[in-house]
DNA sequence: GGGAGAAGATTAACATGTTAATGTTTTACT
DNA sequence: AGTAAAACATTAACATGTTAATCTTCTCCC
C-alpha cells in the first residue's frame, strides 16, 4: 500500500489548507466564510448569473448554495429572483453593498497572493497551476461519454459503459 | 484582479474533486465517508495512535474527529481508551473488524490509483506531488515565530478568564 | 502541597458537504 | 391537447468544517 505521504487526495487537501491559512484571517475579520467569498468573487466577475452556473463556477453543490444565498441575501450582499421566461430558473447578482465588500476584500487577498507567489516562486506556481488544470480533467473510466461543456443528464454512475 | 481560473485555492479544490470522483463510488458502496476512510487508513499504518497525532496525520480538526470516532466505534471498526499514565490522553486503534474493512477497501482504492496514474502520466504525477509538498510548507509571514515539529502554544489571546 | 495555569479532549453553535427525496415548472411525445 | 418525463431549485437528514467555550487532568513553581 502506498504511504500516506503519497496519497494524492491528502496532498491536495494539505496544500489547500496551507494556502487557506493565508486568507482565513482576513475572511474572519470581514465576517465572510471561504465559500461566501467564492460566491461574491464569482458574481463580481460575471454579473448576474444563473443558479446552476454560479454553483458550477464556485464549485459549490446546489443544496449548499441555496443556504448560502439565503444568508448572503440576509446580509444584503446579493439578491436572487426568478426569470419571467422560465419560472424554474433563478438569477443571482451582487447588490451595491456586495460590490463594495468585494472591493475591500480583494485588496487584501491580492496582497496575500503576492506573498505566496514570492514564497513559492513564479515558475513553480505556474507549473503547479498547469498540473492542477490537467488534474481537473481526470475522469473515472466508467464514464466514457461526452463530457464537454454541456450538462449531461445524470448517468448511472460507475455502471455499464453504454457505448 | 486575477481571473478565477488562476485562483490557487479553487484550482486545488477542483483538482481534489476530480480525484475524489474516482474513489467516492467505492466509499459509498462500503458505507464509509471520505474522512472515515482516512482515519482507518492512518490507523492501519500506525497501529495505536494518540488522538492528536491521528488528527494531524488525517488532516482532521479535533472537534470533527471526536464525532467520527464515536460513529466508527459504534460500527465496531475501532476502539478508543485513555491511558493510565495520563488520563487526558486518548489512544485509538483498529479492531480486527476494522482491519478487515481496510483490506477490502484498499484493493479497490489501489486499482483506482493505477488508473489515475495511467491517465495522468507517471512523470507528471511525481512532479505534482513534489509541488504539492512544497505548497504544504507555505506559511503566512505574520507568524514569524518557530513553526518546527512542536505544537506551539496559543498566542496571547488578551482575554480575562472567568473567576 | 496547593493553587494558577497549561494541555487535552469534548461540547456548543453555526455553516457547509453529500446524497436522496420533494415540489414546481417545462418540455417532449403521442 | 394532455400526460409522462425531464429540468431546477429546494428541503431533508446526516456527516463534517470551523471557531469559541467548557471540563477534566497535569505541571509548574513558589
Amino acid at each position: 500500500m502506498r504511504s500516506l505521504d503519497r496519497s494524492l487526495t491528502m496532498a491536495l487537501l494539505r496544500a489547500r489548507e496551507a494556502v487557506m491559512a493565508f486568507f482565513r484571517p482576513q475572511l474572519n475579520e470581514f465576517g465572510l466564510t471561504e465559500q461566501q467569498w467564492r460566491i461574491i468573487r464569482v458574481l463580481h466577475e460575471h454579473d448576474d448569473l444563473e443558479f446552476h452556473e454560479l454553483a458550477r463556477l464556485a464549485c459549490i453543490l446546489p443544496p449548499s448554495l441555496t443556504g448560502m444565498l439565503t444568508r448572503l441575501e440576509r446580509k444584503r450582499l446579493l439578491r436572487r429572483r426568478k426569470t419571467a421566461a422560465d419560472q424554474r430558473r433563478l438569477h443571482v447578482s451582487l447588490t451595491r453593498e456586495g460590490a463594495t465588500r468585494f472591493a475591500q476584500m480583494s485588496q487584501h487577498m491580492e496582497q496575500m497572493y503576492l506573498i505566496i507567489e514570492s514564497q513559492f516562486g513564479r515558475q513553480h506556481l505556474a507549473q503547479l497551476f498547469s498540473l492542477l488544470l490537467k488534474a481537473q480533467n481526470l475522469r473515472p473510466a466508467a464514464i466514457n461519454r461526452q463530457i464537454g461543456t454541456r450538462r449531461d443528464s445524470a448517468q448511472p454512475s460507475t455502471k455499464a459503459p453504454a457505448p
